[in-house]
DNA sequence: TGCAGCTTCCTAAAGGCTTTAGGCAAACCG
DNA sequence: CGGTTTGCCTAAAGCCTTTAGGAAGCTGCA
């Protein structure tokens, strides 16, 4: 009997990979053993369960967008590290959609606060350092981007821009340009 | 043997109920069949398949949600219209959580172009009538608000803002008072 | 009223995914 | 080299999906 060498880490990798292949919900510890050629039940020494593996994958996704995101930052300020940020998240999402949506995967508050969820928040932060609002506006302008970031993305891959005029790198750029101008000229009460 | 009178608009209509009780995902054919107190089997005859449902109810609650965006336009115009409209994509996904993600369920090109999305990129179109933005700046307006809403609901829903202040009311209502204000002063190339 | 035919719901069965329990053999460690 | 730990296995139960085929209820027409 030739050990297969699984580990929590490889499987979790794997696991990232099949996702984008054939989107995240599809990803099931079944899948997963079939990929490694060994039975099912060996892979629930390195695995809880299901959402076990479901969570490590968002771990994982949220890691790596969040490395990203502080990469393209780096260097970078106003709108121009607006735009590079926006376009992490973008690109990620376009080139690992099943990593992107396991980035959305419902985290129980402990492990959400564990996550790199919290440097996310962090990254968009200190984009609006540029920018100089004040506490509460501030906050307020991360859920704003958060959100824009967040749904544009979730609408695209949904296919809800994908057949029709203007393209939508195009509204993409040209929204980056609105939430620049926006905060720039930040109606304070 | 009395028949349950069974019928693919009632199965629907209790399927959406299911889904804001324990949540979308956890709406299968058989939880279905449970509560009406019938064999799986016999929810064959009404729906094609698991994902026929799903797709049910994901077409009941766009529609839903399109009505109450229509009846909340009705004679409102500018940032009263705007206000108007993203309460009732907020309040809706607040009301009816599992209806929300259902909204969301990828529908293939035909079946969303029979939805009732296409009436609630016209229903946000009708907002923009207020603000008089030229084309193709219009569609981008369309694309940042759908974004925003639909952003900004699915991170509040996953319980993004839970637990930090300020309060996600507060947040919402800025976050309207910032995309009026954009959209009055649009930077145009 | 009676019965033909359609509809509704049923039983049966196969196949897939999840998860737990218990066992054998490989790998490591002294 | 023997003992312990660890990794992967078989077995089995439970739940969900989906199809096939059968019987009971309902409807309409003679």
């Amino acid at each position: 009997m030739v050990r297969a060498g699984l580990t929590t880490e490889r499987l979790v990798r794997a696991g990232a990979e099949l996702a984008d292949e054939v989107g995240f919900e599809q990803v099931t510890v079944s899948a997963l053993a079939r990929r490694f050629d060994v039975k099912v039940a060996s892979l629930y020494s390195h695995l809880k369960n299901s959402q076990d593996l479901k969570t490590r994958i968002a771990l994982l996704a949220l890691a790596e967008l969040a490395d990203r995101a502080a990469e393209a930052l780096a260097g970078r300020s106003g709108k121009d590290a607006l735009g590079a940020f926006a376009d992490v998240y973008r690109d990620y999402a376009l080139a690992h959609p099943g990593r992107y949506t396991a980035a959305r995967y419902p985290l129980d508050p402990g492990t959400a606060a564990a996550s790199a969820g919290p440097r996310h928040a962090q990254l968009t932060r200190a984009i609006l350092r540029g920018y100089d609002l004040p506490e509460p506006d501030q906050t307020h302008a991360v859920r704003l981007l958060g959100s824009v970031f967040h749904g544009y993305v979730s609408l695209e891959t949904a296919g809800g821009f994908a057949h029709s005029a203007p393209d939508s790198q195009e509204s993409w750029t040209r929204i980056v340009d609105a939430l620049d101008s926006l905060l720039r000229n930040w109606p304070t009460r």
